[in-house]
DNA sequence: CACCCTCGAGTTCA
DNA sequence: CTCGAGGGTG
C-alpha cells in the first residue's frame, strides 16, 4: 500500500486522471444540484463517484489537495440572493451505508466513553434542503441556507412566509427566551402536495404552450414557457424556496422541521433531546418520530423499521441521524474538520434512480385498452432490476414530460411498482423523439378508438379476435378470483392462443372446456434454442402440451409423444372448474365492470346465469351494490352472439351455470355485520385463507381501510393500511388477536384489543 | 350534490 | 399499490 510520503509523481498516470476527471465532474453536479436546481445525476450516482474519490485519495493522500470536492462541506450558492457568512461552520455528518459501519461507530464510541454511559437519538434524516435561522431575544432576525457550510444565502423574507416558522418565539413561561440561538432544521414539500404542484405546473406550462400557438398564428413571438415539473420534492423545495418573488413561496405548501442547534448564548441544555423540547415549547416544529435509545441494537431496530415505512411518513427520508443525546459527551466527542465524532446518518439506497428511456411501447389489456409503457435501461431500483414501467396512458406520458431517448428519474412506489417521475431536460442532446400513440392495435390491427366521447382510455374495439385480448381474457378466467386453474399460467395460454404457430386450438374461450389431450398434441411455442453452439437469440418452435418423440437412426419412432404431465393435470382441472360455484363462471366471462366482488353480489339474487342474462337493466341494479352503469354493461354483453355462444358452449361441455342449493338461507355467522380488512402476512395462513375464514364467520372482508372498518388484522411486514388503522384508532388484532376473533367473537377481540393496548 | 367507501383494472420482478 | 370511477348516503 503507497504511503502518505508517495509523491504526486508516483502516482499511476491513470489513477490521476481518474481522479481529476471525478473532481471535475463532481463540481459539475454539485453546481447542477445547489446553483441551478436541476440535478442530471441522482444522489445514490453522486455519493457513489464521492466515494469512489475519497477511496483513491485514501490510498494516495498527495492527491487530497485542499481544493478537492472531499474536502468541502456543501455546495456553493446562487449569485441571485444575498451570501452571508454563518456564525459558525455547518458540518456535514459521516454516512454509514449499513449495519456494520454502525457497529464500527458504536465500537468507536463505547471504546472511548464506556458501555452505558450514553445515550443514541435517533432522528429520521429528511430529504429537504437545510437551513439555519437565527433568533435574537426570540426575533428571527435572519435565515440562512446551508450553502457551502461556512456561507449561505440569506432567504429571510421567503423563510418568513413558512406558517410554522415563528417569527417570534413565544414564551412557555417556564424557560426564558435565549439572547441568541441558532435553529437548524429542514425546509421541505410534503410528499402528497408534490404531484398537485407538478399537475399545476404541467397545466401551466400547457396553457403558454398553447398560448404560443396562437400568437405564432397571429405572427407573434413566444412568450417564455413557465418551468417543467420538478423531479422530485426535494427540488421542489428547493425551488420554492429560491423564489424571488416571496409571494410565490408562500403559495407553496412548505413545512420545517427543527434537528439541530448552532450558536447559543443564555442557553443551557443537558441533552439534545431535551432541547428539541424546549425548542416546541417556543413554538418551533420539532419531529414526532425522534427515539432516544440506550443500545446499537435498538438504533438497527429503528433503522429498519423505517426503512420499511419510508413511504408513511409526510415527507421524504433519505436516511437516519443518529446522535449522541448528551450535550457534555457530544462536546468531549468533539468534531473533525468535516464532520461531528458524536453524530452519523445512517444512508438507505437510493429510492430514486436515472436511467433511459429506451422506447415506449404500447400493450393490450383484457379488456382492449391500450397501456402505453416504459421500455427502459435495466437498472437496480430499491434491490430489483427494472426495465419497464407503465405510463398509463397518453395523457401521463404528456403530463410527465418524457421523451423517448430521454434520461429519466426512477423510483419504486410504495416499494413495489416501478414509476416514472420525470426527464432529466438538462442531459438532451436533440434526439430525443415524441411519443406518438399508435392509431392501430399492435397485436391485431384494428384501428384503436375511444369507446365514449370523453374517454382518454384507446380501446382496441376487436374483442373476439385480437389475440393480446383472447389471450389475457384466457389468463385472467384461470385466474384466482375465476376458475382457479392451476395448470392454466401465462405461458399456457400464451400457447394455447397463438396465432401464428400452428392451429390455434381456442378461437375464442368458447372452446375451453371442449379441451382434449388430443387438440393439444400440435399446440407449440417459440422457445430459445437450447443446443450448443446456437446463437444467443435463435429461438424455435417446440411442441408445448406434449413431449418431443425421439428417432433412432432408421427413423423409425423410438419413444412417441404424449402428454406432458402438465397438460393432464390441465384436463382434470377444466373438468374440477366445471361445478365451480356461479359467481366464479360470471367472473370468467369479462363483463366490464364486474369482477369476483360484483359477481358475488349478483349471484346473491341470481342464482342461475339464464335468468341473468334474461333481466332488464333495472332487474338488475335492484341488486345491492350495482347501479345502472354495471347493469347496462351486463345487458348489453348478454346481447352480442358470440358471447351468448360461450355461455352456450359452456353450457354443452357440462359446466355448471346455476346455483346449488341457493335458496338455502345462509345461517347467521357469529362476525355478521362486520368489516375487516387484513394487511401483511400471518403465519399460518395464506391471503385467502384468512380472507375466507372471516368471511365464512359472516364478516365482510375488504381492501382498504376506512373508519368503518370494524378490525384491521397485521400480519407481518404490514403496509400503508396499517399506518392508518393506527392513525383512525381501529381495533388492531395480531395473530394472537386473529384467533382470538375466529374462537371467541367480536367482543372478545375488542377485549384483547383493550388490553393490549394498556399493557 | 358532495362526500366517502369500495371495486375494477392494470402492473413489476423473482 | 395506485388510479379512476361506480354506488350509496346524508
Amino acid at each position: 500500500m503507497a504511503g502518505a510520503t508517495t509523491g504526486v509523481d508516483e502516482i499511476p498516470a491513470e489513477v490521476r486522471e481518474r481522479a481529476a476527471t471525478l473532481a471535475r465532474e463532481l463540481e459539475e453536479h454539485r453546481f447542477r444540484y445547489y446553483v441551478k436546481d436541476s440535478p442530471v445525476v441522482s444522489d445514490g450516482e453522486f455519493d457513489a463517484l464521492m466515494r469512489e474519490l475519497e477511496a483513491i485519495e485514501e490510498k494516495y493522500p498527495a492527491l487530497r489537495t485542499p481544493d478537492s470536492p472531499t474536502q468541502k462541506v456543501g455546495g456553493t450558492y446562487s449569485t441571485d440572493f444575498t451570501s452571508v457568512d454563518h456564525l459558525e461552520r455547518l458540518l456535514s455528518l459521516d454516512n454509514a451505508m449499513n449495519e456494520e459501519e454502525l457497529d464500527e461507530w458504536d465500537d468507536r464510541l463505547t471504546r472511548e466513553l464506556g458501555t452505558g454511559n450514553f445515550h443514541y437519538l435517533c432522528e429520521l434524516k429528511i430529504d429537504g434542503l437545510a437551513i439555519n435561522l437565527l433568533y435574537e431575544n426570540g426575533h428571527l432576525v435572519r435565515a440562512l441556507t446551508r450553502g457551502d457550510g461556512r456561507t449561505g444565502e440569506d432567504v429571510t423574507p421567503n423563510i418568513r412566509t413558512i406558517a410554522e416558522i415563528p417569527t417570534r418565539l413565544r414564551d412557555d413561561g417556564g424557560h426564558d427566551i435565549p439572547e441568541l440561538v441558532e435553529i437548524r432544521g429542514e425546509v421541505f414539500f410534503p410528499v402528497e402536495k408534490f404531484e398537485e404542484l407538478n399537475a399545476s405546473l404541467v397545466e401551466a406550462r400547457a396553457a403558454v404552450e398553447h398560448e404560443n400557438e396562437e400568437r405564432r398564428a397571429q405572427g407573434l413571438g413566444p412568450k417564455a414557457l413557465p418551468q417543467l415539473p420538478f423531479a422530485n420534492p426535494r427540488n421542489a423545495a428547493a425551488g420554492s424556496l429560491r423564489q424571488k418573488d416571496p409571494r410565490v413561496t408562500a403559495s407553496r405548501p412548505l413545512h420545517m422541521i427543527v434537528h439541530g442547534i448552532g450558536v447559543r448564548r443564555g442557553f443551557d441544555i443537558d441533552c439534545q433531546s431535551h432541547a428539541y423540547e424546549r425548542l416546541h415549547a417556543w413554538g418551533l416544529p420539532t419531529a414526532q418520530h425522534n427515539k432516544v435509545v440506550a443500545t446499537i441494537d435498538e438504533v438497527k431496530e429503528f433503522v429498519r423499521y423505517f426503512g420499511e415505512h419510508r413511504n408513511s411518513v409526510e415527507h421524504e427520508i433519505d436516511g437516519i441521524v443518529i446522535k449522541v443525546d448528551e450535550i457534555p459527551i457530544q462536546g468531549r466527542l468533539g468534531s473533525t474538520s468535516k464532520s461531528p465524532r458524536w453524530a452519523i446518518a445512517f444512508k438507505y439506497p437510493p429510492q430514486e434512480v436515472n436511467t433511459k428511456l429506451l422506447d415506449i411501447e404500447v400493450g393490450i389489456g383484457r379488456t382492449g385498452r391500450a397501456t402505453p409503457y416504459a421500455v427502459m435501461e435495466p437498472v437496480t431500483v430499491a434491490g430489483s432490476v427494472v426495465a419497464r414501467a407503465t405510463l398509463h396512458n397518453q395523457q401521463v406520458v404528456k403530463a410527465k414530460g418524457v421523451l423517448i431517448g430521454d434520461t429519466i428519474v426512477l423510483r419504486k412506489a410504495g416499494d413495489v411498482i416501478p414509476e416514472i417521475l420525470g426527464p432529466v431536460a438538462d442531459l438532451r442532446d436533440g434526439s430525443e423523439r415524441e411519443f406518438v400513440m399508435p392509431t392501430e392495435c399492435p397485436e391485431c390491427g384494428t384501428e384503436l378508438r375511444a369507446m365514449k366521447e370523453a374517454d382518454i382510455d384507446l380501446r382496441c374495439p376487436n374483442a373476439r379476435s385480437c389475440p393480446a385480448q383472447l389471450r389475457e381474457r384466457i389468463f385472467y378466467l384461470a385466474g384466482r378470483k375465476a376458475f382457479d386453474i392451476e395448470a392454466l399460467g401465462y405461458e399456457s395460454a400464451v400457447a394455447l392462443t397463438r396465432p401464428d404457430a400452428g392451429p390455434c386450438v381456442l378461437a375464442t374461450e368458447a372452446d375451453l372446456f371442449a379441451l382434449t389431450a388430443e387438440q393439444l398434441r400440435d399446440v407449440q411455442m417459440l422457445r430459445k434454442v437450447n443446443r450448443a453452439g446456437a446463437a444467443e437469440d435463435e429461438k424455435e418452435l417446440v411442441p408445448y402440451f406434449w413431449s418431443r418423440a425421439e428417432y433412432d437412426k432408421e427413423g423409425n419412432v423410438k419413444k412417441p409423444s404424449k402428454p406432458k404431465a402438465n397438460t393432464d393435470k390441465l384436463i382434470k382441472e377444466l373438468e374440477k372448474a366445471k361445478t365451480q360455484p356461479l359467481w366464479r363462471v360470471l367472473t370468467a366471462l369479462s363483463i366490464r365492470h364486474v369482477s369476483d366482488t360484483t359477481a358475488r353480489a349478483i349471484t346473491r339474487d341470481f342464482h342461475d346465469l339464464d335468468r341473468l342474462a334474461a333481466a332488464t337493466e333495472e332487474e338488475i341494479a335492484a341488486v345491492d351494490g350495482i347501479g345502472p352503469i354495471i347493469a347496462k354493461s351486463i345487458v348489453e354483453w348478454f346481447a352480442v352472439d358470440w358471447h351468448r355462444e360461450i355461455v352456450e358452449k359452456w353450457r354443452a361441455a357440462g359446466v355448471r351455470l346455476a346455483e346449488e342449493g341457493a335458496d338455502v338461507e345462509k345461517a347467521p355467522g357469529p362476525l355478521d355485520g362486520l368489516t375487516a380488512v387484513v394487511t401483511g402476512t400471518l403465519t399460518g395462513y395464506t391471503r385467502d385463507s384468512s380472507k375466507e375464514a372471516l368471511e365464512q364467520r359472516g364478516a365482510k372482508v375488504t381492501g382498504s381501510v376506512s373508519k368503518k372498518t370494524d378490525f384491521v388484522v397485521v400480519g407481518d411486514n404490514p403496509g400503508s393500511k396499517y399506518d392508518k388503522a393506527v392513525q383512525l384508532g381501529l381495533v388492531i388484532l395480531d395473530a394472537e388477536g386473529f384467533a382470538v376473533l375466529l374462537d371467541q367473537g367480536a367482543d372478545a377481540a375488542r377485549a384483547w384489543a383493550a388490553e393490549r393496548a394498556d399493557g
